[in-house]
DNA sequence: ATAGCGCGCTTGATATATCAAGCAAATTCT
DNA sequence: AGAATTTGCTTGATATATCAAGCGCGCTAT
């Protein structure tokens, strides 16, 4: 019932814990104690309507997923939207000197989208 | 008094606006009604501790700010930290394709040093 | 001067995030 | 089996974000 496509960050945050294989007490403690049990049942039931970023990226970081995508579930930041014309100039050079990581790498495609999503 | 070097977030947000030599009403309108003047107000005398990144997107987007540097003032990111040792691959590629503007381009780079800031 | 308007600001109300403490069912001991 | 531990969950309390409404001040125009 969410506006995107995918399952809501609840059931998404707790069929990621299941893999792990982690008791909420062990999110907690892991966190250090930066999502208590007890408020990670509630986000996983989809009882909390938008958890903080910082809570999200404790959660991303932990598990090792992107924060973008936690984001968007939370509905911060929208999927996608139409462009409009702006002077573009060919160049990602200023990347080249940077050694990405493949995951530095897409999370950057995943953020140069939102960047782009969020200008009317 | 915070930890990073600048001015506090409200001060940042007060000197913009009257840059923009808009009124707090001014603002409330042409950001429909997504920050209230009331609220801005709160925000730049430092009384609202950490706005959500939407309100703090809406600000970036009228005042055509960087919403990353709103972001770490408001204490969602922190400014910068050690990186670890990772595999990485002279890539930027992918990003050829993009056809990025200047500001894209400057918004990524900032983008990029947080996700290196986040690990611990 | 005084009526009106725009200004920044305060405040009361409401919603929501977040946690500490506890509880019942399940699981793991001994 | 029974004790102890673990697990997911509920709930009450607290903090905080956010806004609608209103207040007083300084302009500007009558």
């Amino acid at each position: 019932m969410q506006r995107d496509g995918g399952i809501s960050l609840g059931t998404y945050l707790a069929s990621i814990r299941k893999d792990r294989r982690l008791s909420l007490r062990a999110v907690e403690e892991q966190t250090k104690k930066q999502v208590s049990n007890a408020y990670l049942s509630q986000i996983e039931n989809d009882q909390i309507k938008q958890p903080s970023p910082n809570t999200l990226n404790a959660l991303a970081d932990l598990y090792e997923i992107s924060l973008e995508i936690l984001m968007m579930k939370a509905g911060y930041i929208t999927p996608a939207a139409k462009r409009g014309s702006e002077k573009r100039h060919g160049r990602a050079a200023t990347f080249a000197e940077h050694n990405l990581t493949s995951e530095e790498e897409e999370e950057l495609m995943r953020y140069l989208e939102f960047i782009r999503s969020r200008k009317k």
